[in-house]
DNA sequence: GACCCAACGGTG
DNA sequence: ACCGTTGGGTCA
């Protein structure tokens, strides 16, 4: 039997698939493949009923011991010749797949540049029965249609191109056609859809030959100063068409060829002039040498630099890291929204010039790979980025830099898996034995109590920088303000001095409200209807310059109805402000100076943030109004003002991190007003000026908030005294998700009695309850909390719990670890 | 996650 | 008897 020879020199592949699963799938590695057979390549599988790009994550030499062999399919692709995802990424992709509750395929496929992404095509192709079904086919069927269609454009097509008018779905119909025999259906990898990016450059060949011509001349000469030049550079300069180029190259004078070229995200910067690092403080000093410390011991240890905005964190980090790269290792810097922080990569590229690859969301595809190919060989030795760069595949890795570690960007919300990049920074600094550099004006509460503990070393830098003075922050008390008017004020008259003062001096404000739209509810004053989105449980928002309403979580965009649907009343109006309305309102107070706004509606476009961004930076503005975009990261000396207009609805969300958050926020948004040598003023508009977050903001003491607020988690019992798992239970039908969340929640509470093990004090179960976001998409969403001592006994519960579910339960379950919010 | 299949109910 | 819809199970 010829299966029992192959068998000897078979080679089995452990493949991860990006779709919804638990386990590995193992699959026969043909012949061909096997001299270029290790994990981490890319494979084209059979999985199911259909065909996707998996990765091989190891590769065995017998098959699995539990399933007949003739049970296993073979891998029909084999994508790529060297792995392209190395040991530590497998590794640590595996590990964030368990932890989070996610398939290690999908994991695999959020920790590549979405660039790389493999299309699979399926063709249609006529078989020999197909075209003898054409030659003689009478019949006038829609698959006879199909059929000849096929035949005529040479007997395949691309499934997708098949056009609609044969009648029923064309998926369909071919899949009917296949069953039938007369078609069959293939995938086939296509090239990447990112491919290299070429350009065609003209070169002087080895021969010389003498120009006929002035102009041909001209050519050759300016070819002569640089070996290279690509086509319309040569053009320009030598002052000849295009033709006269293809001309020459036509006689042999010159000769054209394409050259790859790198995509460049920093090109613009490139021309940056270097600078020498600025002196240490004796703090930032301390800090640096506690980091090189570990990094020269090849220690794993976090540590968390504290220091107030503009105390210089910065400059620590760009120290270590450059301490770290004249050793010959490589470096990780995390940042929340990088796009947002130009100054950053700016500052890396002024130290490190082409040493510096930078990743994140608004690159291209291209960019993305661009950059991520240099890492990967390592061409680039920092490494600057948001969340997923987390998994960048750095070469000899020695430092991870999280900056600003508190925010809430790095947690992961949407789709699997729902990592958080400064923890996974964490883990993966430990599984290296190197250290890792978390760094925050307002630390996380648990990052801080970690730093307490003596988990983490705290680093402090108390000192401003040119011992600048912090803004003053005064809060107004908007129910005065009520009082005072008898209405409610948007802006306040504290508020309207000051940006009339400021800007009488010549000075820039910026003026923060974190909604967008013009008006948070459409509603009628006669019978008290609300516009409300049919997918989810929230109002819609209405944008009144396009005139629409819309829905910020799912998208639903509609009309504003001129008249009630419900009493068809004609007093339709909008309530709760949001930042188009203020910059409308700033408009008509001020009317004589430059107002701009900065928020998703406006920075939509390719570009437009960094127009905005320049006209303000270069003092054209004189007022930027904004969500919360306005308040990351960014220097602008100029501004002496910053404005909140209201802190209460992220005061009183149904959460518990909501102080924390408005701490933040307060802090934040203080340490971007007086940066220059004029000291800034921030005024906060609030109906709860005694609560201590915004108390504590006012005076900027991190650590008087930070004592009201552990008091708070310890009472509730929060984060950082248990740890947190939130059971999502989502259902497009209520009554059947509710009934699934209290079954879940039953089981849950009767694990927790059931011995001492499972004690009501390691594991409680709180819920079900409907999610504060009650219904989302169409879904309706009810949540279990799961609040325990240790993670590890909310995972062993959670464990029994899941092989309970059938599978289909289980399609309705979301788990996500370590909540950060609980929306 | 996508797909297939069996079961179901409404309709003719 | 036939249609379209829906829930449940599987993937090597």
């Amino acid at each position: 039997m010829p299966e029992v020879e192959t068998l000897q020199s078979d080679l089995f592949a452990e493949v991860a698939v990006p779709a919804a699963v638990t386990s590995t799938y193992t699959y026969r590695i043909p012949l061909m493949f096997h001299a270029q057979a290790e994990p981490g390549c890319r494979v084209v599988v059979p999985f199911g009923r259909q065909t996707l790009v998996g990765y091989v994550v190891a590769i065995h030499e017998q098959p699995p011991p539990d399933l007949p062999l003739h049970d296993l399919k073979a891998i029909t692709h084999w994508i790529d010749e060297t792995p392209i995802i190395n040991a530590e990424i497998l590794a640590l992709t595996r590990w964030v797949a368990d932890y989070y509750y996610a398939p290690w395929g999908e994991t695999l496929k959020a920790a590549l540049p979405a660039g790389l992404d493999i299309v699979l095509e399926e063709w249609v192709v006529l078989t020999d029965a197909g075209r003898q079904a054409v030659a003689q086919g009478t019949s006038r069927s829609r698959e006879q249609h199909l059929l000849a269609w096929l035949a005529k454009l040479g007997g395949e097509s691309l499934l997708d191109s098949i056009p609609k008018d044969f009648g029923t779905k064309p998926r369909q119909l071919a899949r009917d056609l296949e069953r039938d025999g007369f078609v069959s259906i293939t995938v086939r990898p296509s090239e990447s859809r990112v491919r290299a990016k070429q350009r065609l450059v003209a070169r002087l060949p080895n021969h010389t030959a003498t120009p006929a011509s002035p102009a041909q001349a001209r050519v050759i000469h300016c070819l002569l100063e640089t070996q290279t030049k690509t086509l319309t550079d040569l053009a320009r300069q030598a002052q000849v068409s295009p033709a006269v180029l293809r001309q020459m190259a036509k006689k042999g004078l010159i000769e054209i060829s394409p050259e790859t070229v790198r995509r460049d995200p920093l090109a613009h910067l490139a021309d940056l002039p270097s600078t020498t690092p600025l002196e240490l403080t004796a703090e930032q000093r301390q800090a640096y040498e506690a980091v090189l410390d570990a990094h020269d011991r090849g220690r794993f240890q976090t540590f968390l630099l504290h220091g107030v905005t503009g105390s210089g964190k910065t400059e620590v980090y760009l120290a270590a890291i450059s301490a770290v790269v004249e050793r010959g290792g490589s470096a990780l810097m995390l940042a929340p929204e990088i796009g947002l922080t130009p100054m950053l990569s700016r500052r890396l590229i002024q130290r490190f010039g082409p040493l510096v690859a930078l990743l994140h969301s608004s690159l291209s595809p291209g960019e993305r790979v661009d950059e991520w190919e240099r890492i990967r060989s390592g061409a680039a030795r920092v490494v600057i980025g948001t969340r997923s760069a987390v998994f960048a595949p750095l070469v000899n890795l020695r430092l991870i830099v999280v900056d600003e570690e508190h925010d809430a960007s790095y947690k992961q919300s949407e789709g699997a898996p729902h990592y958080h990049g400064r923890d996974t920074a964490i883990l993966r600094a430990s599984r290296l034995g190197c250290p890792v550099l978390l760094g925050s004006a307002t630390p996380a509460v648990e990052t801080f109590q970690n730093a307490l503990s003596g988990k983490y070393t705290r680093l402090v830098l108390s000192q401003r920088i040119g011992n600048r003075t912090l803004p003053e922050v005064t809060l107004v008390d908007m129910r005065k303000v009520f009082e005072r008017h008898h209405a409610a004020r948007f802006v306040s008259d504290e508020l309207q001095t000051a940006i009339a003062e400021t800007c009488a001096q010549g000075e820039q404000v910026m003026v923060l409200l974190n909604r967008r739209g013009f008006a948070s509810c459409w509603l009628c004053r006669e019978c008290g209807f609300v516009a409300e989105c049919p997918q989810c449980s929230v109002t819609l928002t209405y944008h009144r310059a396009d005139h629409y309403l819309t829905c910020h979580y799912c998208g639903y965009t509609v009309p504003p109805p001129r008249r009630c649907p419900t009493c068809r009343g004609e007093g339709m109006a909008y309530i709760g402000e949001g930042t188009e309305q203020l910059e409308t309102r700033l408009r008509e107070l001020f009317p004589t100076l430059s107002i701009a706004r900065l928020d998703r509606d406006t920075t939509r476009r390719r570009g437009a943030f960094e127009r905005i961004f320049n006209d303000f930076a270069t003092g054209s503005l004189d007022i930027l109004v904004g969500t919360q975009m306005i308040a990351k990261g960014h220097d602008f000396p100029n501004v002496t003002l910053v404005g909140v207009v209201s802190v209460d609805a992220g005061l009183m969300m149904p959460d518990f991190r909501a102080p924390e958050r408005i701490f933040q926020l307060i802090a934040q948004v203080s340490g971007r007003a007086g940066r220059g040598d004029r000291p800034g003023r921030v005024i906060v508009q609030t109906y709860r000026p005694e609560h201590y977050a915004l108390a504590a903001g006012c005076q900027q003491d991190y650590e008087a908030f930070f004592a009201q607020e552990i008091i708070q988690r310890r009472e509730a019992y929060y984060p950082p005294f248990c740890a947190l798992a939130n059971v999502m239970i989502r259902h497009e039908r209520e009554l059947e998700g509710q009934a699934l969340a209290e079954k879940a929640a039953c089981y849950l509470r009767a694990l927790t009695k059931a011995s001492a093990r499972w004690s009501p004090e390691s594991v409680r179960v709180l819920g079900p309850a409907l999610a504060p976001l009650a219904r989302l998409r169409g879904e309706y969403r009810f949540q279990i909390l799961l609040k325990s001592r240790q993670r590890r006994q909310a995972r062993q519960a959670l464990e029994r719990l899941l092989p309970e579910l059938t599978d289909t339960e289980r399609r309705h379950v979301f788990i996500e670890i370590d909540p950060i919010d609980l929306m």
